[in-house]
DNA sequence: GAACAACAATAAGTCTGACTTTTTATGGTT
DNA sequence: AACCATAAAAAGTCAGACTTATTGTTGTTC
């Protein structure tokens, strides 16, 4: 699943990452590379791989005479998908998520109102088909098709923008939305006013009208934070 | 300087990575591991590790049979600090300067409208420290202690919102302002308006009042986005 | 006793060569 | 034309020897 679990560089890391992510590991600790390699039981080379992928997403630094020391998290690269799928299946879900909804809350309005100006008719019609999908699985039960069809309208939204840096926010609000479904929140049906405020956010993408996407969008957002809010206040 | 230059390893990323990111080697194009190597006149483990890194950055992707194969743009890891890093220093400087620059105005007000809520009082303090720094080396050409106190003012407004992930974009912010003093933009003086709105900010959050520093950074971030317009219309 | 210089220990860094595994292309058979 | 066996290619893995930078220690000198 993770794209990191090929080879045995990958299982490493995948074993590693997500406990150096989760504090199992307090920042300033000291690994050695032999000493990992004998306890994962691969060879050193597999294991210089895989520190200095660690070493490229800031979370350890590999010095001479002292060893693979452990970064603090405010250095880590949070912005790494790899990060961020770790965390978000580790111990700091919440707080995780908590900076991915105010992250989004402050990139998606300005995203839809650059969407107005910019989306091709294939991104409009997108747009609105995903918006509808919502609209049709809002109502009992069907969250699995509802969150399809949500995630595919953020999508859309993001890469209509024209910015190479919203764009690629997608797979992170992916992973939001999908853990809001799954896990957290989400009571027994979508709410209705926010199912609402997607439609009218199509209708003002398709329209052209980037001020009105944007406050509309802003107010989805207001939306995802309150209920974080009502979760852990 | 840059983070990655110790050793051959990171020599070896220093070269091929804006090689890469510069398009270079075109997506689909297919890299040996054996014949880089040779190239660089390293070993092949520590060319193995370069190319790790390379793909933990989505820059390529490496298949068994096949080789080293360079992803389209589209999937790089576009926040990865190293890689924006990359791309500012090659052909896509511009393009990258104005992504960058989208992404600030949409993420430093809110960051601004919570750093009202949140700043502690040593960064209320260094805030306006900050703004008034600005003020004293706005005339005169003063452009290298101008610059100093500006991103200093930026990184305390995205550090102070008590969002990780917006505190992690501090360093994009430095190099983003950095650029436009050395390179581009930035005639005789900055703009008088610009320094002025910086000041306000900076009592808006000493005050606590967090939708006026959101509305005041907007009005920034605004003035952000005309200025490359004004460039490259 | 403090400052400093020489030294030794340590862990990462590098190189080499042999071997394994997966994937793709080839070519022959039905 | 479809299919299977085979071969080739490149990444993946391993083991061991050697190099180098860094740090802590020891010993010398004033």
């Amino acid at each position: 699943m993770s794209t990191s679990d090929r080879g045995l560089h990958g299982h490493v890391l995948g074993t590693l990452g997500p406990a150096i992510t989760a504090g199992e590991y307090p920042p300033g600790s000291v690994l050695r590379t032999d000493e990992l390699a004998q306890r994962f039981e691969v060879s050193r080379s597999v294991m210089r791989e895989a520190v200095r992928v660690l070493e490229s997403m800031h979370l350890v630094e590999s010095r001479r005479r002292v060893g693979v020391t452990v970064r603090p998290k405010a250095e880590w690269n949070v912005y790494d998908p790899q990060v961020i799928r770790w965390r978000l299946a580790g111990a700091d879900r919440p707080q995780q998520l908590r900076s991915l909804t105010v992250l989004r809350s402050a990139v998606e309005p300005v995203a839809a109102g650059l969407a107005a100006r910019f989306a091709t008719a294939e991104q409009c019609a997108k747009l609105t088909e995903s918006a509808l999908g919502m609209v049709a699985n809002s109502r009992g039960h069907r969250l699995e098709g509802y969150l399809l069809h949500d995630v595919a309208f953020h999508r859309v939204i993001l890469e209509a923008s024209g910015n190479e840096m919203f764009a690629r926010l997608g797979d992170v609000v992916a992973e939001v939305l999908a853990g809001r479904t799954h896990h957290e929140i989400m009571f027994d049906d979508p709410d209705p006013a926010a199912v609402t405020l997607h439609v009218r956010v199509a209708e003002a993408v398709r329209e052209g009208d980037g001020e009105r996407a944007e406050r509309l969008t802003r107010e989805i957002a207001v939306g995802a934070l309150q209920e974080l809010d009502v979760l852990a206040p």
